[in-house]
DNA sequence: GGTTTACCTTCCCCTAAGGGGAAAGGTTAC
DNA sequence: GTAACCTTTCCCCTTAGGGGAAGGTAAACC
């Protein structure tokens, strides 16, 4: 079976059908050939598109990162290096998001911790919040 | 200057003017009386709404958690428990969201480690990807 | 008073990454 | 033949506002 159906590149790869056919609107993978019927038919090669595609995205890449991503994937000339910076850089931006995410919970604790949490309407962490 | 233009609500809570008006427009903040030439004139009430909003935004709650904590703040009959127990949920949330992205940190420096980094095509990084 | 500038209003389109569902047509099974 | 399922395109919806247009208003200056 060396063409799939849509459908059956959904249970292959776990994408759905909307989002592997956003993908290709999006350009981000190839255009699919089309049968006389219109129907999309999936070459290995265009599975394999999607199979990094969603590797990449469960791995924080945002859709434009992925395009960049193909492109790469795409280049005969490609450098490991380069794949290694995009990658690198991702990681830093992660984590950044994570210390920000981790400073918003350090002062959600700190307010926490000064409310009684009683049946009064008098609220500290609404007072807080309120300065902030 | 008991009531206040939005243009002087923007510099003294350092909130946009379209998202004060979004925040109206959306039922968060309480409806802003209007002058006789439309414009809309902020009482030190409403004010304190949209700082307490600004707040909230800026601990991370969504606009729907804002949403639940100005009806809580509006309530006359408020236990400061029930602040304190959406609070408690929200570090729940926000811790969650930071291990998933930790998780996502340390797969992307396995793939790091494992990738030479050269000018050659082959790739541990998008192998890796490929299969995850 | 007239003009310029600054401010306010509503309105519409745009973002990211698809999801939901309609309407229409194709395919398969009974 | 027809029921069930698959695929197609199309349009609206989501978050939390941003950008900018078109038009009315207010304050400042001459």
């Amino acid at each position: 079976m060396a063409s799939k159906t849509i459908g059956q590149v959904v249970e292959l790869t776990g994408l759905s059908a909307k989002a592997i056919r956003y993908y290709e609107s999006s350009g981000i993978v190839s255009e699919i050939p089309r049968a006389n019927n219109g129907y999309r038919f999936y070459s290995n090669e265009n599975v394999d598109e999607l199979l990094l595609l969603k590797g990449a995205r469960e791995a924080g890449f945002s859709i434009d990162q992925c395009r960049q991503l193909m492109a790469v994937f795409h280049d005969q000339n490609r450098h490991s290096s380069d794949v290694k910076a995009m990658t690198l850089a991702q990681i830093t931006q992660i984590k950044q998001r994570i210390e920000k995410l981790q400073s918003i919970v350090l002062k959600l604790e700190a307010l926490t911790e000064q409310c009684q949490g009683n049946d009064q309407p008098q609220c500290s962490i609404i007072d807080g919040l309120l300065k902030s």
